[in-house]
DNA sequence: TTGAAAGCGATACCAT
DNA sequence: ATGGTATCGCTTTCAA
């Protein structure tokens, strides 16, 4: 009466099926989804319509079985931060462009969840990985010659053999700094993102190494550094309060860092920007919306996710011994920055 | 030299080839890993070295052709913000304790993108599906009895049969409202989200439900929708503004709305939470980040991406007839309501 | 233009 | 305890 009966509900019809519905073989049906034009008119048009009305689908895991192929691409991110799923966007679309599909997994930072979809593709149920990593201790390393194919994106692994669209990361941290050094600024400490990230540790390399270039002390206040955290931007910037003189600019490791320390001068009545100087990294959403709006670094995330994509897509149609691809950072000044107090 | 001709990157090699070199049937091979006890001691330990020792993965296409069930599940989200990504989140959390993997689809917003994954999963890519969706014109309805096993998030698809895990998005704008109202406002405006999202009308009735109950005319200023965007909120807040009299409250559709309007407010140098006060919807992380602080509707978005994931396992382990799990909203008193101006 | 049949790699039933 | 074999659903020679 109701209806509910209709229990079975996903049909798996098969190729055999609709040829035996039809009084012809499995093979001519499958031609008529894929080459057409090998078959009689009258015949493709009677297999179409049968293949339409009983809503037949091929079975791709069949397919994929016969073809050692899928057409479907993986995106692995660390976190879901806004961050690298810009970088998911940019494979999107590259995937379009290319009629693959994709489709994203999580680590959570678990390294050892990378292996898990690592496998995955190993297994044929994806063409590629694009590989979004920030660890430097990477147990890729160990399985270096059974990998899918695999680029990575934001940065390279390292001790692995990889292709990589990138940025340099370093020279954008050093640009963040002569922009602080070129308002006046000397005394500039550094707050930065956890210790065993190869790309914290470039963006505090790049920190370091325009404060020497400038003949400035990078070590003139404590190395502080942890998650990419507001939290760890409060705390960072409470221990610099306690300092004598008081810094009156901070790097950030990134934006949310920034953000952190933007929060404790606030809170302690210091004036951003003008007191006390703030940049950030990445360019993330909220730097442009936080009050005030933070000076960063841009880092192209979309086009990354893109780029990487085309690498991986090119490597997949055979192409070899690909180059790492660097993009270009940008310095986005808004109102955390301005030139020292006397 | 270089080592670089170690070209055959992913070796694929088969349980056939493994069962050859120990001289013993493909068979023995797959019983060493799926039901070990089955076997001789000394083959089993003989079939594990081998195993490890040539680097053989079973091709879980293969196996999934054969099983026909692949321990996958896809989360399809319509777009990337941190509000879905929560629902991810859960849905993860599930298939850990279940020993499923996930992986997220994303659709952009385009519904006909939808039909992708549920092809994908249709074609025995995934074993079902958890879908985030907020479209009420829904092309599901044409799938109708064949579509894959389907959960849906945080709300219901209108005109489909399937079970979900979701809030009562109208009690929850109800909530809001009320608490407007117990602060002693009366003129008070909404401004919701996209029309033809089930969820944005759900909270405008909300809305409406409550200011009648109170005996306010829920429409004594211009209806207001749009995007979920703080661009909505500043023109929107505009918009109220050439109204005479000016409300002296708005409850949106969202925080990112809700924050729109507090940068106009801001702008035109009215006192948010004080001559205007301000409620969003969802609490999303920025709402407690920003400044001031946003008074708004909790969504448990997490807790929705696990139940509809356990709902999604149970349905795949043989429940029938499954009801839909209402969670509850809480309302988060923050910085941007108070009592209205005399 | 179409069909028959082999094969992709794994699993599970049926023997032994 | 182990092996042989059919099978999952599809694609693609090879023949006709």
């Amino acid at each position: 009466m109701t209806g509910r009966s209709k229990r079975k509900l996903h049909s798996n019809i098969s190729i055999k099926e609709v040829a035996q519905s039809l009084n012809v073989s499995a093979a001519t049906v499958s031609r008529a989804l894929s080459r057409p034009e090998l078959l009689n008119k009258e015949t493709r048009v009677r297999i179409l319509e049968a293949v339409e009305h009983m809503g037949y689908r091929p079975n791709l895991i069949a397919r994929g079985l016969r073809l050692k192929k899928t057409q479907l691409l993986f995106v692995v991110v660390p976190t879901l931060s806004p961050f690298f799923l810009e970088v998911f966007r940019g494979v999107e679309r590259a995937a379009r462009e290319t009629n693959y599909s994709v489709l994203m997994g999580h680590t959570n930072r678990d390294i050892s969840r990378e292996l898990i979809f690592i496998d995955q593709a190993l297994a044929q149920r994806a063409d590629g990985i694009v590989l979004v990593t920030s660890s430097s201790q990477n147990e890729l390393v160990d399985r270096q010659g059974s990998l899918p194919p695999l680029v990575a994106a934001l940065e390279t692994i390292s001790g692995l053999q990889v292709p990589a669209a990138r940025v340099d990361h370093r020279k954008g941290s050093m640009d963040a700094t002569n922009h602080l050094i070129a308002l006046g600024h000397r005394r500039i400490a550094h707050i930065g993102g956890p210790d065993m990230q190869t790309i914290a540790q470039r963006r505090r390399s790049g920190f370091e190494a325009a404060m020497t270039a400038a003949k400035l002390d990078p070590n003139a206040y404590p190395r502080l550094s942890g998650d990419y955290s507001t939290a760890l931007g409060e705390s960072g910037m409470e221990a610099l309060l306690t300092c004598h003189p008081r810094p009156t600019a901070v790097v950030a490791g990134n934006d949310e860092i920034a953000i952190g320390v933007i929060r404790t001068l606030k809170r302690v009545g210091l004036t951003v920007g003008q007191q006390v100087s703030v940049i950030g990294f990445d360019d993330q959403r909220i730097a442009s919306l936080y009050e005030p709006a933070l000076t960063t670094v841009r880092v192209p995330t979309e086009e990354l996710g893109y780029q990487s994509a085309m690498l991986l897509i090119q490597q997949l149609a055979g192409a070899e011994q690909q180059e790492d691809l660097v993009l270009p950072t940008a310095l986005v000044i808004r109102d955390t920055t301005g030139m020292a107090p006397v």
